[in-house]
DNA sequence: TTCATAGTGAGAAAGAATTCTCATTATCAT
DNA sequence: ATGATAATGAGAATTCTTTCTCACTATGAA
């Protein structure tokens, strides 16, 4: 058996870093569509495999977590933060952060089911978005 | 302006028959795979591009709803039912409704933001799935 | 029954998201 | 400073899902 896990040895690259800076200075989950924005104005020409590179990497280490937005795909955040929820907003797809689970989400489980955690997206319009249009009509998908 | 919507002649078939037929008689979600093998059964030779289609203009016309399972991409479910959750099986990925919605999602949300509506996904084992292994170890994703 | 045409199946094609290839560059232990 | 090699960028290639094409079939109004 395998000594538990070579841990790959890893460099501390320009792009790595502007890749974790970008994490650490948002305050919300990002795509890799809007990492690879964000961190390129850190870091030149940062390339889209490298992001990929670079997330999964993360992830892997645990620095990462991986968040699915119904509808909008996967987005990542900074592991280990508390317990909380995700509003998307259904026009500009940004993804925010909700204080706390107020949501007690004590739902009835048929015989033999067992949960073991849940997911919850508000959807809706972030404030941005509500200034500008009014009411959305139709949800965004 | 053209009037209001032309909508498209649609013949009963037994493709079609055969794809309600299984939506009525599931009880739960089904995927386009899910929905191809049961519709199959019925509809022996039924070709992926018709689900599609199918599944296209049932949910024009209202009779399906889309659901995003996070992780598991889109399942339908006929419209119409009362607002509920569901609980997505790690293992087999099969979805279930849930009765009613008792999470109180009461959400703090941030200033200008309106909330439209929600999802939750509860995740976890199904019965089925419960009996075989015993509690499984990482996320299926 | 007839027959215009909507619907179908099979496979090609299109999209998108992610991974791979490989020549070049940059990191960092020495 | 040097050098072995991990990491990168660009674009090709993959994978997965959904749509399109087209010759053929079946529906249903007459």
């Amino acid at each position: 058996m395998a000594p538990t896990a070579s841990v790959a040895p890893v460099r501390d690259t320009r792009q790595r870093r502007a890749i974790r800076l970008a994490f650490e200075e948002a305050e919300r989950p990002l795509s890799t569509e809007q990492l690879h924005a964000v961190a390129s104005r850190e870091s030149r020409g940062l390339g889209l495999a490298t992001v990929y590179r670079s997330i999964k990497s993360l992830v892997d280490e645990g620095w990462l977590e991986v968040i699915d937005i119904p509808g909008h795909g996967a987005f990542y955040e900074r592991a280990g933060k508390e317990h909380h929820h995700h509003f998307a907003c259904e026009n500009c797809s940004e993804v925010t952060d909700l204080d706390g689970c107020s949501s007690e989400v004590r739902v009835r489980l048929p015989r033999g089911y067992r949960a073991r955690g849940h997911d919850v997206t508000i959807f809706g319009t972030c404030s941005r978005c509500a200034e500008k249009r009014r009411p959305p009509t139709r949800r965004g998908r």
